[in-house]
RNA sequence: CGGGGCGUAGUUCAGUUGGCUAGAACGCUCGCUUUGGGAGCGAGAGGUCGCUAGUUCGAGUCUAGUCGCCCCGACCA
């Protein structure tokens, strides 16, 4: 019989990527042309991580907007750096016209080519702050703080479910200010406020650096970034906030009068986080029986499971019912009943496992006749009968238990998995370039120059993830040319 | 763009040297029995074998073309 078992994790950890997505009916695991559908409970997932990173957008002094779809080509070359990072993967809008050609198909009218091609936003900043230099002529017009959710395209040539897709769902957050230390104080906060999010909500612990000059982004002075660890060691870029310095105001004359009278151009930021984090929460806590969620952020956090025989249906689903209405009221959870009457009980279990619900309640006549229910946690599958009189308090200290218990194994994969190295050789085999197996971070010494850099991804396909924020300055020689070296950096294989 | 692979039922696939009315499992529909870890039995629906041309008495199967998809690489703030 199929039972439509996930595949091992020994076998291909692509495959049971997919699968775990499958399973957990979290989007079509099928990309079309570079896209992917994400179906509801996916969504609801990304739902939940919107409001939860907007509550702090807002608490942090931003507001929300919208700028259009379409850059025109013009606007999007401003910036020289900015146009040279993603010329290689712009979608272009040329035509606005479509016709139907002699022999009957449609075609695009050959007429109706655009004066000047629409990209289709691969990011906003361009269009963005040609606004801005409009917005802004006073020192009283300072700060601005905007972010906006939308969706954007990146014509990537190889894709992957929610890590990599040409069109992803994201925001963007673009601030303006009068002084650099006000602007990277910015762009240092919104990287705290992801690397809570992520680690308090998503329980996925995070290294948080800056990206090398090779790897930071184009347009950008300073590029900081939160670095996970996915269950087979890889590295995945899990949110980026840039220091965007004075370059794009240079290119859009963003200048405004200061307070002296002089007139300066501003200093900003542009910060980022996309349904990418969805790839991450499914990496770092899933297991072979499809999704773990974290009850931060998980759609349904608990769901009631009725057991009746023939004879006690109704009474088992009315209990049930009640339960559900208590710990709603008492617990302010996210729950649901799963009474239908076509599923088995066995076939609710598995069907709830596979979409990471953190607890199971079931209740039959068994434990109805000694007032308590059977909780199994998501994530240990263990089973715990509790007194139905202590539901409510269980069920608050078991949700925080999971969620500790998840963020705490995460930790420890990266803690141990992040390894330091004596020689190249040690870095060659540690940093695990033979199989998909067995990845590690690795902390070396670098020069920090570029050929050092190009060489080892070459020859390892690790990169060069970040300095990690809290480094210290010390005396070392490169881990690949043996020179001086001031820094210890992560490098990775990532995703 | 380079290398490899695949297009047959909703899904995953089988289909021999070309041969009769194209198959399985899962899923779906209906009925009865079930319900504490993916239920059982019975009945049923569901296919222009990617498309086009060719070879042949005869093509899912062979040939050519064409379209599409997947995997590996190049690309990926």
């Amino acid at each position: 019989m199929n039972k439509n078992k996930l595949t091992t994790r020994e076998e291909n950890y692509s495959d049971w990527y997919l699968d775990v997505i499958k399973a957990a009916d979290l989007a079509e695991t099928s990309i079309v042309r570079g896209c992917m559908i994400i179906k509801p409970y996916g969504y609801s997932i990304w739902e939940n991580i919107k409001d939860e990173l907007d509550k702090e957008f807002k608490r942090t002094g931003h507001k929300n907007a919208y700028f259009p779809l379409f850059i025109p080509l013009s606007l999007l070359s401003r910036e020289a750096d900015h146009v040279k990072g993603f010329a290689k993967e712009c979608a272009v809008v040329t035509h606005h016209r479509l016709i139907e050609s002699k022999d009957g198909k449609i075609i695009v009218d050959p007429e109706a080519e655009l004066e000047e091609p629409l990209i289709v936003r691969p990011t906003s900043e361009t269009i963005m702050y040609e606004s801005y230099s409009k917005w802004i002529s006073s020192w009283r017009d300072l700060p601005i703080m905007i972010n906006q959710w939308n969706n954007v395209v990146r014509w990537e040539l190889r894709t992957r479910p929610f890590i990599r897709t040409a069109e992803f769902l994201w925001q963007e957050g673009h601030t303006a200010h009068s002084t650099f230390e006000e602007a990277d104080k910015e762009a240092r906060t919104m990287l705290g406020v992801y690397r809570d999010f992520v680690e308090k909500k998503l329980a996925i612990p995070v290294i948080a650096g800056n990206k090398s000059e090779n790897e930071k982004f184009a347009g950008a002075l300073t590029t900081y970034t939160i670095e996970a660890m996915l269950q087979d060691g890889k590295a995945l870029q899990a949110g980026t906030s840039h220091n965007l310095g004075q370059n794009f105001a240079k290119a859009f004359d963003i200048k405004f009068t200061d307070k002296d009278s002089e007139i300066k151009y501003v200093w900003q930021t542009s910060w980022g986080m996309s349904t990418r984090v969805i790839g991450a929460l499914i990496m770092s806590h899933s297991d072979d029986n499809g999704l773990v969620l974290p009850p931060n952020i998980a759609p349904i956090q608990v769901v009631v499971i009725p057991i009746w025989k023939d004879n006690n249906k109704d009474e088992i689903v009315t209990k049930a019912n009640e339960i559900l209405k208590m710990l709603k009221e008492n617990n302010e959870l996210r729950i649901e009943i799963d009474d239908n009457d076509y599923e088995s009980p066995g076939f609710k279990f598995n069907k709830w496992e596979k979409k990471g619900v953190p607890i199971r309640i079931e209740m039959g006549s068994r434990d109805i006749e000694n007032s308590s229910v059977t909780l199994v946690r998501r994530d240990t599958l263990e089973k715990i009968i509790v007194k139905i009189s202590d539901l409510s308090s269980e069920i608050s200290n078991l949700l925080v238990s999971i969620q500790d218990s998840l963020y705490n194994n995460a930790m420890k994969r990266l803690t141990t998995n992040t390894v330091e190295v004596k020689d190249y050789d040690e870095f060659k085999k540690t940093v695990g370039t033979k199989d998909d197996s067995g990845h590690s971070f690795v902390k070396a010494f670098w020069c920090e120059g570029k050929s050092c850099e190009e060489k080892i991804k070459e020859e390892t396909k690790a990169t060069t993830r970040c300095l990690p924020l809290d480094s210290k300055e010390m005396e070392g020689k490169c881990i690949h040319c043996g020179e001086i070296a001031k820094h210890k950096w992560i490098f990775a294989v990532s995703y």
